[in-house]
RNA sequence: GUGAGCGUAGCUCAACUGGCAGAGCACUGGGUUGUGGUCCCAGCGGUUGGGGGUUCAAGUCCCCUCGCUCACCCCA
């Protein structure tokens, strides 16, 4: 076997990419009841884009980014993530400048230089919304609600939602002296790891894995106690709305998130059928984001984005539908031109049909047939060319039932739904 | 970037302390006229991931390399 698909990336084939299309359609679908509308960003963007939007500093920047020059010199990048981009087109097409609330969601894939591991790929795909320029927490609930139901109309397994709130230019600084500080005092009991994370993002130390870090965390202020009044007040809120809509949660103080931008809100939701990248989909509001990316001035912003190939594997199995309705076979050659002139007709009436492609045997092609799960199949012989009338055989359980050129369709359509 | 495990037929896997590469499933044909699935018969199918070494002899032992998987890390 000589070419393969590269390292990190997979073929979506038939039938899990039913699957694909039922999270995509059962996405548009839910999203624009809550007035969402959709946005197709380029699959690359100057690498400004998300030095500006995801951070210079931040881990997928600095290492994880499929970045280039192109013939032209330009330094373009193959998009990390969603948020940015989306940014960037609301500022170019100058949405900030409305005071209207801007709700877009994007559907496409993303790229990172990771080791691959479960749910976790270098062309991996998102689904994510965005709202635009409303800082009232019935967005936030909004957002997170939507992101719920859409997750439960799949069927995924135990869905958990986890919340909490990092603060804001207002209350961050001196909690992070007071984080920085704690973290010192406790400096040699953190793994390496941590000590790193300590130096350069230490919120992240909440994100340890490291046993040996728990019992320090446990000692760490959180957040969520240092909270000024109105940031706490929107936290409140948003659980509020939350729970008036029947959402469950769980207030988590230690929930962080890697990328820098997000403000006050934050949530994530996990699900046990997962590995160890377990987070299906997680987001929160970047308030600042905006007016960072250039915009004169800020537009509050709240939003998600979820991995597909995760959400995919939180699904449970379902029996798949068969791909065709009917199929046709013919007896011999004579026939074989109004054979496949009745498989037209079919087509055109509605019934999804094909047939065996490589001149075999009746027996052969019937074979075919079963193997191709048609629930139903035409037979084409001489007698019923010279008769007009055709033999419709449904596969299930045997039956055949005669019909005229003219009747096939709804005949077949009959036999189908007399199936159940 | 770090660590561990694993690479044998299209798929799932066998092959004792080194001794003739196998099975099941799948696939193809047949079991007498124009009918699939179950059953029976026959058949196709392999540089044992690749390269080197040790040996009379390597799927098996050693070295290198490539790939896959899981975890760390990162995050959706």
């Amino acid at each position: 076997m000589n070419l393969r698909a590269a390292r990190g990336t997979r073929d979506v084939m038939p039938p899990e990419v039913d699957r694909w299309q039922r999270v995509e359609s059962l996405a548009r679908q839910i999203f624009a009841l809550y007035g969402m509308q959709e946005i197709r960003t380029p699959i690359f963007e100057d690498s400004k884009v998300f030095e500006k939007g995801t951070g210079e500093q931040s881990e997928i920047v600095q290492k994880e980014m499929y970045r280039f020059t192109d013939l032209g010199g330009h330094d373009l990048t193959l998009r990390p993530e969603g948020t940015p981009p989306v940014v960037r087109a609301y500022l170019e097409h100058r949405l900030a400048e409305g005071k209207d609330v801007t709700k877009l969601y994007y559907i496409g894939p993303m790229f990172r230089y990771e080791r691959p591991q479960k749910g976790r790929y270098r062309q991996f795909h998102q689904i994510g919304a965005e709202a635009f320029g409303s800082e009232d927490p019935a967005v936030d609930a909004e957002v997170i609600e939507m992101a719920m139901f859409w997750l439960k109309e799949l069927g995924v397994e135990s869905p958990t939602l986890l919340i909490n709130s990092v603060g804001d230019q207002d209350d961050r600084p001196s909690y992070m002296e007071k984080l920085v500080a704690a973290q010192r005092t406790y400096l040699s009991d953190l793994s390496e790891d941590s000590r790193r994370r300590h130096e350069i993002n230490p919120l992240r130390v909440f994100d340890s894995k490291d046993p040996r870090d728990h019992a320090v965390i446990e000692k760490l202020p959180t957040i969520i106690d240092h909270l000024s009044s109105s940031n706490r007040d929107h936290l409140d809120r948003v659980c509020g709305y939350l729970s008036d809509w029947g959402v469950k949660f769980r207030l988590e103080p230690h929930l962080v998130r890697g990328l820098d931008y997000y403000r006050r809100t934050v949530f994530e939701i996990t699900s046990p059928a997962l590995g160890a990248q377990d987070a299906l989909l997680g987001g929160g509001r970047y308030d600042g984001l905006v007016q960072q990316m250039g915009g004169k001035v800020d537009a509050p912003a709240v939003g998600f984005a979820s991995g597909l190939e995760r959400i995919v594997l939180a699904m449970p199995d379902e029996s798949l539908a068969p791909p065709v309705d009917c199929f046709v076979v013919t007896i011999d050659d004579s026939v074989r031109a109004a054979g496949l002139n009745l498989m037209w007709r079919l087509r055109h009436s509605g019934i999804r049909t094909t047939a065996e492609y490589q001149g075999r045997s009746l027996k052969a092609q019937m074979k075919v047939a079963n193997r191709s799960a048609a629930p139903t199949v035409v037979i084409v012989g001489p007698d019923e060319v010279a008769s007009g009338t055709f033999t419709i055989k449904r596969m299930s359980d045997g039956q055949q039932v005669s019909s005229g050129a003219d009747s096939l369709a709804e005949d077949i359509r009959t036999l189908l739904a007399s199936e159940g």
